[in-house]
DNA sequence: TCTCATATGTAGGGTATCCTAATCGTGAAG
DNA sequence: CTTCACGATTAGGATACCCTACATATGAGA
């Protein structure tokens, strides 16, 4: 049961976040996630099984699909905070850009041992979410739900507060830093122009026209 | 020339330091520091001199080995270079204790990129130093070669400072961090007892009787 | 009930890395 | 000048992944 590789995991922290973002995981959806192919998957997927990490459910109705184990949520739930805390300290600690972190996090999140975890989390504040506004899970693996919407989903006169970014870097990331568009940041919309066009918000004292590229990827809270 | 693995830093580290110990890097050496198998590691040469990271001089005469190309002591200096920043960081910023340090240290210096490398060695002041004392190389792969002598070759009434401890985990370590034995220490030797017998060594106001397996292991300058 | 689109899985092949056992080559010693 | 010990290498085999091509199975709709 050699499980425990750096591949290994990135399959466990796939399969956490694709349950958690809800949704049946399926060994489909898996590979997208991963950019393999199915049945690099699917034989992964039977490794994980017999390593105890990961059931499948019978393939009708609800809970069917790739299910992780005790063991398997454990594990990548840990690699997700990893991850989060990873992404906090390169910004927090190191001042990095919060476009370019995700990529190092990726990274580190495999060379942390539980208890430079801990430390990490200690000396970070004990932080409960990433830059991009992403819950970092808890040591025993909990992850709130929060019910967040698209900003595209708002409708005129609405005010929110921006929860995450559904996007882990590149230029959109620089953009909304820009804008000062960050989490936790109250924005509120003022008009949204009809066939799909942009969204005119209000952040601040400031009014930005938002293409929907953008604001679907703003997701906001209440 | 897939030879950007991790297996592969691995190698690169271990020839850099044992061409740095002075000596002859071999098949056999190398084998021995990574604990592997003399086929094994003769295999991977061949994959690092075909990768131009590697050469291999005749088997006579002083350049005789394996040596690092330039690009490979570029390769295998950054390597160290992270390595020791990781102990550093460790030990400085999240307060571990630095017999236990190492092997964390060997995970995470596989995860570091150039520009994160360079962050957290501003962020720790650029330090010169690991916690046990071996000289952290420049970003330019240089190493100072300081002379350190082994405090068991001192002779009574020499005077001296700790430069480095030749041991990078374990109890040696927590014994000597609870005498106050660390880098940068200075300590005269008093006494030698004869027959191998311990040194008696004076530490500040305090004297220690030290056995020769440690002071093996306590390099000094002066 | 039967058929088809689609997800899943099997077959077969490639690379990187490791191992054990056997062979090769060379300097040193007789 | 021959032999031998020992380091290096080759031979052959295992495992963890990955891929492409092909086979199967199943829910949905005819």
């Amino acid at each position: 049961m050699t499980v425990r590789t750096e591949n290994a995991e990135e399959y466990l922290e796939a399969i956490f976040k694709l349950q958690h973002s809800g949704g049946t995981v399926t060994v489909k959806r898996l590979a997208a996630e991963l950019g393999l192919t199915s049945p690099s998957v699917s034989e992964m997927v039977h490794r994980l099984r017999a390593a105890g990490l990961v059931e499948r459910r019978g393939r009708r109705g609800r809970g069917r699909g790739i299910r992780l184990t005790e063991a398997g949520l454990a594990e990548g739930a840990a690699l997700v905070r990893r991850h989060r805390l990873s992404e906090r300290f390169l910004v927090d600690y190191l001042d990095m850009p919060w476009d370019v972190v995700h990529e190092e996090a990726c990274k580190l999140e495999h060379a942390l041992s539980p208890e430079v975890e801990a430390r990490l989390a200690e000396q970070l504040g004990n932080p409960l979410t990433c830059p991009h506004g992403h819950a970092i899970p808890g040591e025993d693996g909990s992850l709130p739900d929060e019910r967040l919407q698209a900003l595209t989903d708002l409708r005129p006169g609405d005010a929110a507060v921006i929860g995450c970014i559904a996007e882990e870097e590149g230029d959109l990331l620089r953009y909304l830093a820009s804008l000062g568009l960050l989490p936790d940041t109250p924005i509120a919309v003022e008009s949204v122009a009809p066939f799909n066009g942009p969204l005119l918000v209000r952040v601040g004292d400031a009014q930005y026209a938002l293409g929907r590229e953008v604001t679907d990827r703003i997701m906001v809270r209440h």
